[in-house]
DNA sequence: CTTCTGGATGATTGCGCAATCATTTGTATG
DNA sequence: CATACAAATGATTGCGCAATCATCCAGAAG
């Protein structure tokens, strides 16, 4: 077959060729190219290559559609997670997504706003494409969630978080041991009057509390934490160190909840002609690409999402093949010093 | 029913109960039930509530698989787009999703990674799920990815991009008119010795001439534009910084072929002590939300990506309503003028 | 009282494919 | 040369649902 009849014969349109016009050409039978493509093991060489043939001439795309419902596999799996606009989440999206197509698993994307409301309503348009595995940010979700999740019988991933109770598998880490870690170490550093400037997520509040209550096990009074709604902007960053700079006494540390709140106190110390960190220190949370390359380098707490992404493909690519296997895995987390602290 | 009893009876699996499940419990047959819930009008409202509790008690879930199979629309649109690491995809795509899912249609996500060959591969499992409609970023595509989806029907919506020859409907602006806008503004300004800084995909490189060719229409001849490879984050923006900082010249402005690179460019000058703009200025392109909140605030150029997502949400809604109806939409731009120029 | 109309419901069929079981063919063994 | 056995292929069936056509019934019109 010459290049060119090749090319004009692929492009025939999703809608009308169906396995048996394929089998038709090849001159076999329909299972027989059914298994060509998806078993080409138990099929001789010589018939795989006609029907791989007739497949390219008359620009057959399978329809997973009849297939998913025939096998009860869609290769299919729903990821769900608060936000995209978080290199965190984007890097861990992607991560996941790269390692679940590698295997021939297209990922079905949710976006909670941070709400397991959403999520909950999510999941019931999900679970109607019958996905082969659901992946959830967090371990806080709504009792519905949890009770459909456990009766489906679908595999599920929790990620970025941990539990002792979770659903299924798990793929993340200790937020209280993070706020905890932050705490000891700045204070090791020599830093004795502390700020938090958070954002009011499940997570990052728990974080937060953590870390309160490290400084107080260290003897510390610190003021409340500024706690701001989501989304975290460099604006909320910026806002919330005004609240902090508007205060009796200046801090000498502010910890944030994530890198982009620090990004935005970073953004407003500069504003004000605050030198970071002999004036003021600021540290942040998720080591996002930027915060080596900011002005000064951010110091921060390093998460690896991109890896989280990985291994919960990997989690989920293992469970695929043997039913029993279920990883629950703390990746920890890396207290990094740079410059701003 | 009591609450108690609805909220345990919801819980049931998405995998066993069917429609006819539901039938046998609501007392009616099982295409009755498809209508009660797919087309409510045509059922009589004591029937309909019959069924409303039937579906709640058995813990019904619609397969879509099924559903689709039979029906020929899967409430499935497919979005591709370059990157979600972007502020300004991310935007978009979120946007896109929450208008369409508001109809009732999820969302199939595809990254390329500026590849056109790996959007083709994309495509091509894409196609499988038979979506309802798909939509690309950018104009530029491999033919047989033109000739897959010109043959197979599928409504198609080009974004973030224009062109004379579309695929089918278009959401876009144009970026020669981009980049010869910016040259033309800040020759108004008065700066007259002016670098570039992109990034080399291919809509970058083409605001990126028609930067050079309206200056040099403009009588100005300026030195080559650094290119660097994507992604473009801070760090490509203050090496970039970095090498234009070494030529014999130091420029007046620095173009950027993005927000982000226009950061690394801040970053850099920071760090070499540089003054923005006194001593240096800087234009980056797409208002992420960040570049209000910088230090010094980014002048840019404006784009709206959330609006275009929206505005192709619409287009594609508007054609599922309407099979004639086509839209072809010039989003245009605006020239953001902050403190760094 | 008959005929008509239209609203509400049901029976049948097929969407495109893979699982399952059945059959054919080719090859090795005694 | 008969038997056994495995490899390769085929026929049938059902996945869960909606489109299509058919039926039923109540009330309006004549």
């Amino acid at each position: 077959m010459t290049q060119k009849l090749k090319d004009e014969a692929i492009l025939a349109p999703a809608n009308g060729v169906t396995l048996i016009d394929v089998a038709k050409v090849a001159g076999v039978s329909p299972i027989t190219v059914s298994r060509a493509l998806h078993k080409p093991e138990v099929v001789s060489e010589q018939t795989r290559q006609k029907v791989q043939q007739a497949v390219e001439q008359v620009g057959y795309i399978p329809n997973m559609l009849a297939g998913g419902l025939a096998s009860r596999q869609t290769k299919l799996v729903a990821i769900l997670v608060p936000t995209i606009s978080h290199s965190i989440f984007a890097d861990l999206l992607k991560a996941a997504m790269d390692g679940l197509s590698e295997a021939g698993y297209q990922s079905l994307l949710g976006i909670t706003d941070y709400s397991v409301d959403k999520e909950e309503q999510l999941l019931g348009t999900i679970l109607g494409r019958r996905p082969d595995a659901i992946v959830l940010t967090g371990t806080e979700h709504t009792t519905l969630t949890r009770k459909r999740l456990g009766a489906s019988g679908v595999p599920v991933v929790e990620a970025w978080d941990w539990t002792d109770d979770p659903i299924d598998m798990l793929v993340g880490f200790s937020h209280e041991a993070v706020g905890t870690a932050m705490a000891q170490h700045l204070y090791e550093k020599g830093y004795r009057r502390f700020a938090g400037l958070f954002v009011s997520d499940n997570r990052a509040m728990r974080r937060c509390h953590a870390f309160y209550e490290a400084l107080s096990v260290l003897g510390i009074e610190a003021d409340d934490a500024v706690v701001m709604s989501p989304p975290a902007s460099l604006k909320e960053g910026r806002e919330g160190m005004r609240e902090l700079l508007a205060r009796d006494t200046r801090p000498e540390v502010v910890v944030c909840s994530s890198d982009t709140l620090a990004q935005g106190v970073l953004a407003e110390a500069a504003e004000q002609g605050l030198q970071v960190p002999s004036d003021i220190a600021v540290m942040g949370f998720g080591d996002m690409a930027n915060a080596s390359q900011l002005h000064p380098a951010l110091s921060t707490v390093r998460l690896d999402s991109a890896r989280v992404g990985a291994l919960i493909a990997d989690a989920l690519l293992k469970r695929f093949e043997d039913q029993r296997s279920c990883v629950r895995l703390d990746m920890g987390f890396e207290l990094i010093d740079r410059q701003s602290t």
